[in-house]
DNA sequence: ATACAGTGTGCTGATATTTGGCACGATTAA
DNA sequence: TTAATCGTGCCAAATATCAGCACACTGTAT
């Protein structure tokens, strides 16, 4: 185990969530490492080009250079890839705000958007990520793997047991309607319904879900555009080439 | 100078531009490492959430978690972050490819844009870099940088003197007119248009850009859309909080 | 069938690299 | 002024990285 690019992996993710440029002393303290060390490796890292220090304040923030990388990886992303003219097609009759995300147990992570345009709206960022057992995205995933995986996540955040076998319930219904509904479940004030999408693996890899605040996103309301959600996330997956959900032919997936 | 992230930093980047799954001996030829330095670094990686391993072929690839830590630099871009709208009241009027750049000499680095859906068009991908002297974004950032930055800049890719010499005069025209255009500057077949952003620097830090075919995009039709390019990134620059773009008043920039 | 060249992975002892404490000048605060 | 905190540079001690070798395994060619 490489301790000092663990180090760096550790320093970078510290300038990534931070919005303004750091000093080595307080970044030292907040990822613990010591003053020196820190500094070392900010200057390995403003050497490959992946940080710059303001010749000012000297103090350091990350360049694009890793977002290069980054964009590189997501642009080969399947689901991606196709996902754009459906959810401007979907965005045309619904204008709410569009997510898609995929799965990365136990979470899923935001991966492409289109945001409403009206002032008051869901907003979510891309690279975001949300509990998978609360989010509509990840319960519409979810709904579709085998019952001893969805207990052994289950578990972990659901400790009563008859809260459980609901939840339990409630999977089986979104498998059966095709589609998920949450109520403030990730984010409060917040509803939202999705749909799978299938990339041809035996579950879905990814969701397709619409978003807006409760105020105008009512149960009703996302119940009534649900047939909307379901088509368009069909034919995400139809152009990934999987013709129809295979749905009740699971795999096993640890 | 922590050699052992520089190696990290070699294999992530190697793995980012490589489209599918690689070997631990093709890539550590690749990075010029041993196999068992490569096999301790990609282990690293893994353990990190970095890299995957797949287990059928235990070939490795990058996850999206490098993807996650770009994405939150790029959505802090000023320029980005304000671009978009503008992008798609230009786009309604020109159906071409519409990029934002940023400069990082001696290359711009292309962050954001709105891809033609005419079958026949310019493609370029959002993370991709172009040299700065050839593309016209390039230029028309450049032509508002001093004098002598330009020669730096230009001579690494410039030799012939009379060449030198009219490149700047080129400049010159740009600033005037406040536009640049490249005829298969920086990719054979596409012709493009562009001109600064201003984000509260003393030179522009972007650019905005229509792109096409030589066939459809003409010197004659890019200059017809010239203002069109120029209104909208004089917007840009407006809403980055830049009344009026300060030509002739240059910093220094080394 | 057999040999072979390729792969990914796991040791280990030698060594080169990282390490943390300390010191310095420059800023900032009191 | 004093005092605290900052970023940066240095160094000998120690530790974590290194290259080489070995092994099991896979697929291919003989």
């Amino acid at each position: 185990m490489d301790s000092t690019t663990v180090k760096a992996l550790r320093i970078m993710e510290a300038l990534s969530v931070s919005d303004d440029e750091r000093g080595v002393s307080e970044l030292s303290r907040q990822v613990g490492l010591t003053k020196s060390n820190t500094f070392r490796i900010l200057s390995t890292l403003v050497d490959q080009g992946y940080v710059q220090s303001n010749p000012e304040t000297s103090r350091y923030f990350l360049t694009l250079k890793i977002w290069e990388q980054g964009a590189r990886v997501i642009d080969r992303n399947p689901i991606r890839r196709v996902a754009r003219p459906h959810l401007q097609a979907l965005f045309a009759k619904i204008n709410e705000t569009i997510l898609v995300s995929v799965i990365d147990l136990p979470e899923v992570l935001y991966i492409e958007k289109i945001e409403s345009d009206n002032p008051v709206r869901a907003s979510a960022r891309v690279g975001q990520r949300a509990p998978a057992l609360r989010a509509a995205s990840g319960k519409s995933i979810l709904a579709f793997y085998p019952d001893d995986t969805i207990k052994r996540y289950a578990k972990q955040s659901i400790s009563n047991k008859s809260d459980l076998s609901s939840f339990q319930n409630e999977l089986s219904l979104v498998r059966q309607r095709g589609f998920a509904i949450s109520i403030s479940g990730s984010r409060p004030g917040v509803n939202s319904i999705a749909a799978p999408i299938w990339d041809g693996q035996m579950v879905p890899g990814g969701a397709l879900s619409v978003s807006g605040p409760s105020e105008r996103c009512t149960l009703k309301y996302l119940e009534s555009i649900a047939s909307d959600v379901i088509n368009t996330s069909t034919l995400i997956s139809g152009s990934l080439g999987v013709s129809s959900p295979t749905n009740g032919n699971f795999a096993f997936v640890s």
